[in-house]
DNA sequence: TTACAGATAATAGTTTTACTATTACACGTA
DNA sequence: TACGTGTAATAGTAAAACTATTATCTGTAA
């Protein structure tokens, strides 16, 4: 089988040498993810992935600023990737409300093997960005990284989900903050039931659990809407 | 006037030295609130604020563990004064759906200044849990955390916030998880406007928009409940 | 009033993490 | 095979995190 090479757009910003262009750089990333999800953002700097990888510190600093900018292009990613399994879900979809139903299904069941290429675990990338998501968007150098243009993948995916909302109903007032909201939930809702189970109300984890936040989220869409 | 020494409510695992005991812990309170705001957690250190207040790094190593537990200390202080502030606020209104958009507008509308001491600044408390209250509850350590009561004081405030919901809807299936939502609504929109409004549907920062909020909020509560 | 105990804070470190200047190596081209 | 270019490793420095020890202060009892 041919090896493909998927292009994520990522904004160059991010990174001090683009990682997808050389061996070593897909390694970070392979690496990056795996180590990330085993030991916490907190924890991790760029020494312990340096060994993890069997690389040194100073190659890591020649792709990325700091561990900051490494997470900050692993949550970028996700949600490009996201952004295009949630158009390609719904692409033959015509009913709006059909449409945002298989969103929020799209969005809480995380990726498919198949948008992502071998050497990343996409579950150990959802993990991640779900326990870190927030520490990229909650900084105070937030508006320097926003002109930056750090953040648009999230703003795509936020601006497609709200799009989807005002087809349903185009005299409603808060399509974007909605679009957030529904984003928010579908990755905190599992964070919560397997950590702090007293912030939801679906009691075990040993029912489907995904299947559970999915009904959740659409009965306050069928309401709201 | 005589000096009331106000009564909060936060576990004895998050520091070391009960901060509040003594001259130096006050004074730790209050210049991590004025640094935090300023810098930012990411750029503060203990260094950096034991010479803000003039004392010395060993010093504040003897009230907290790192500043970590220090953050986790003001959250919780923030959700205890929170929680205290909105009983008081409720306590005589009758009618849960009134009680309901009352809470919303005190958790918007932070905190007032009776409530808290006078060496405590509260917007800039407000604004350091806004910007920093996830990295609390988004960690590895998440779940030892949990088990030691870190987080008792959130919890609390999700809990009589969900019994207010019952009180409109005894049936409603996600009390808790609406609960949740609110609260993370209340902190999230404000910032979201100031600096990721693309994010919102509130145009413009020169009007009330803590008002905005709070309308926000309760239109989408009507429909829900 | 002073000698001592107990509590608190400051001094002066060590260890660990973050970051960088420089050197070494690999590969393609003349 | 000599040389330019791109890439990674070595070997550091700077800064942050943390701690052992000493100093000071306060209250109490001889």
């Amino acid at each position: 089988m041919p090896q493909v090479n998927i292009t994520v757009d990522i904004n160059e910003n991010i990174y001090l040498r683009d990682p997808l262009e050389t061996d070593l750089g897909k390694r970070i990333i392979e690496h990056a993810i795996l180590l990330l999800d085993e030991i916490g953002f907190e924890d991790l700097n760029f020494k312990k992935l340096a060994h993890h990888m069997k690389s040194t510190e100073a190659s890591l600093y020649r792709y990325f600023e700091n561990k900051y900018m490494l997470l900050a292009y692993l949550v970028a990613w996700y949600w490009d990737i996201m952004h295009f399994t949630l158009l390609m879900d719904i692409r033959n979809i015509k009913e709006p409300k059909k449409k945002l139903i298989r969103s929020v299904e799209t969005l809480v069941n995380s990726l498919n093997e198949s948008t992502t290429p071998s050497y990343i675990d996409q579950n150990k990338l959802h993990n991640i960005v779900v326990e870190n998501a927030a520490k990229v968007y909650h900084t105070k150098k937030v508006d320097t990284l926003n002109k930056e243009g750090f953040y648009i993948n999230y703003k795509k995916i936020v601006k497609t989900l709200s799009e989807i909302i005002r087809e349903i109903d185009c005299d409603f007032k808060y399509p974007r903050a909605l679009a957030t909201n529904i984003i928010e939930q579908s990755l905190d809702s599992e964070y919560y039931l397997d950590h702090l189970p007293s912030l939801t109300d679906t009691q075990s984890r040993s029912t489907d659990s995904k299947n559970e936040t999915v009904k959740m989220i659409t009965y306050m869409l069928d309401r709201i809407l």
